[in-house]
DNA sequence: GTGTAGGCATTTGGCCGACAA
DNA sequence: TTGTCGGCCAAATGCCTACAC
């Protein structure tokens, strides 16, 4: 570690060239990373805690941020909408172009539920954007090697352990040594938070199963892990084990933070934008994947063939995608019923969720009926899948569809 | 409940007079009393947990409110000062008066940590004032009977239960039938969630001493109380035992909530009073006792005295009234060494913590070099007790400070 | 292929007085 | 007066197979 301050120092005696400054920064980066004061979250566990439909943005990029967006995980995050008592900000517009300056991965210390941090600068327009080294931070990569359960009343219950389901033992955990009576090992797996715990893996029973028993249950304890809940494990591009878990969507139950009212929050997230965009300076905002109905934050590529690729009309059919109870991915198909403003006093104009839907499944009632453009398939991109607009039976050449690229068995 | 229900819908049906209007909110109140939608926190056992020298404004009384001291609890929370990027709002005054329209007791469920919730509405003049009915809410009292103990490392431990400290348990406990061998009881207390707990109250050992025995590993446990952490019991007015806690300090840390950045709470903060300072709407906010440095809504009677009725000077003796580590009250003296204001830029002029002060005793460093003036007690109200300007000794007749009047052995 | 239950060894929890600070 | 310890028994944890579904 002294070696890379010595190098710090050196870099901040040259002469401050653009090449030096990167060069500062990039080594402070190091610094940092060495001296632990924020380690760097494992981005692929990360991902695969956050679900196969997640992606963040990339630094140096150009996004759409929406405020509307933002507020809406405010309202799920406090239980309470934006109320009439929330000024309006006539200065700030539906959605704000924004260059990303940072991107930070994040998980609570209590619940391990992820969050990113990101960094966000208005811009005039595409030509204003200033080059950002992102010091190696990787696009947005879910793992290959993956498998997410969920935990039974057994796995949870202090009499047992862990039943490992087979396919995911012998995909993921090293093999073992089946001349051994019973064949076991001992796994050493870390956590987002770099923890480590360590879990024996026995091969017994019969029929013969897959189980992590001593240790199992401290994990569970220490996570307060319930029947319901997930655990998920992967192996990263180093392909070394890690261990991830997902709350049940009951316990989701962000508290309110007793720090702010909602009305408050609201305020602040507007107005904190509004100002920001008044003085093209940076502002910081917090995303939740899991707990936001959408993202709101959105590149501008995706933007643009959106809405301007597709000339999207009443009686439209679409697809898009869900995530299935097994973390795996599932298009659902619709109809665009309606094109409106979802608030009109407030946000005239704006292209959030302007789409109003209607499923075809009947069990569809818990799905949003308004949607973005950017969220959605539209017939240019589905006319090669017409067998799906039944929905309703599992394609048999899932493979030709794209969607067991990762997390679907 | 139903019958509250009919009662509210006749009240309903009434003609909308002042009377009648009044009326439906006290019927309101009690509907939602009785089902539990938002219970009404023990008030005593939650001024217990706040500590002596905690306490709230009155329902309908005028208060100035401190945007400053709002954002240092929010600093606190967030463990972020505000930045420069923090917009100035130059409408918004270093003090707003304000009157309150409704004070809530709360605890977090999770930490059991109290905070209260105010609604406050701008008003341009003490004659712009409502009359606000208080349904009955008390003036701020703190429990006369009361103790407060710091947990062990055996009070905590799994291997054995909680040793009473005598005069509490002789003072708060049931009386024991000493006829017993060996003499025991069952207590049944209440938290502030109002849930129940039940301990095995037994008189025994060599010496002789009351301990709690079943019944209090699972508390220890359910409320994760660790060694250093601090158990409180009461009586409240209708003399039923209550229990409550107080975590140790250093698990004071309220964590980032990933839902807001900090600087967008600070901004939430400015801007929500900013807006309802405009429009003389009523703004909501969050008092957390224990966690913020100073109350940043204050009792007009209290500030006008403080700012009017004394003139105060460099090199001004006074005293100012700290907790101390058993929950009792002590007075430290200093003197003022400088008036001047804590923030120029943003803030000129204001009152809050402009007087610079030096304490008299070494081991003050951890206070507060800046107070404001409505926190300390002046010559006026010292002339009495001469002998306390050393403060290094206990007095002796504390009964003539009035600092035994709760809490303190 | 995997969830749950019964059997049983081992560990932890928890009530007691002794002792000391 | 009260914090911690060793002793001792009871309760729970946790590893195993058997038996469903």
């Amino acid at each position: 570690m002294g070696s890379v301050e010595e190098k710090i120092k050196t870099a901040g005696l040259a002469n401050g060239t653009q090449t030096n400054l990167l060069e500062e920064m990039k080594l402070l980066k190091e610094f940092q990373d060495q001296s632990g004061i924020r380690k760097a979250i494992n981005s692929e566990l990360w991902y695969a805690c956050a679900g196969p439909l997640v992606s963040l943005p990339q630094v140096g990029s150009l996004v759409y941020y929406f405020p509307q967006g933002h507020s809406e995980q405010v309202a799920v995050s406090t239980k309470r909408s934006a109320t009439s008592q929330i000024p309006n900000y006539p200065n700030l517009p539906s959605q704000l172009l924004c260059q990303v300056h940072n991107v930070t991965q994040h998980a609570d210390k209590d619940t391990d539920e992820i969050y990113a941090q990101m960094s966000l600068q208005p811009v005039n327009s595409e030509k204003d954007v200033f080059p950002i080294p992102d010091f190696g931070l990787k696009p947005s990569k879910h793992p290959s090697e993956f498998f997410c359960k969920t935990l039974t009343a057994s796995d949870t219950s202090t009499h047992g352990g862990f039943s490992v389901p087979r396919r995911a033992a012998e995909k993921l955990f090293p093999p073992l040594d089946y001349t051994m009576q019973p064949p076991t090992q001992e796994l050493v797996v870390r956590d987002l938070h770099d923890h480590t715990w360590t879990f024996r893996h026995i091969y017994r029973g019969q029929p013969k199963r897959h189980l992590l028993t001593t240790g199992w249950s401290l994990f569970v304890g220490s996570k307060r892990l319930k029947a319901g809940d997930s655990v998920l494990f992967i192996r990263d591009e180093k392909s070394q084990l890690m261990v991830g878990v997902r709350r049940a969507n009951r316990q989701q139950t962000t508290l309110p933070s007793s720090v702010l009212s909602a009305d408050s929050m609201h305020i602040g997230v507007l107005a904190a934008a509004a100002h920001a965009a008044a003085n093209r300076s940076p502002f910081t905002i917090f995303y939740n994947p899991r707990a936001c109905p959408s993202d709101f934050v959105i590149p501008l590529i995706k933007f643009r063939k959106a809405v301007f690729g597709t000339q999207v009309s009443v009686g439209m059919r679409f697809g898009m995608m869900f995530e299935t109870e097994e973390s795996g991915k599932r298009r659902y198909m619709g109809t665009i019923v309606g094109i409106s403003d979802l608030d009109p006093l407030r946000w005239p104009g704006s292209k959030w969720r302007n789409l109003q839907v209607e499923w075809d499944e009947p069990g569809c009632s818990d799905k949003q009926i308004r949607v973005s453009s950017w969220e959605i398939e539209t017939p240019e991109s589905l006319f090669i899948f017409p067998s799906l607009t039944s929905g309703l039976k599992r394609p048999l050449q899932s493979g030709f569809l794209g969607d067991t690229e990762w997390g679907v068995w």
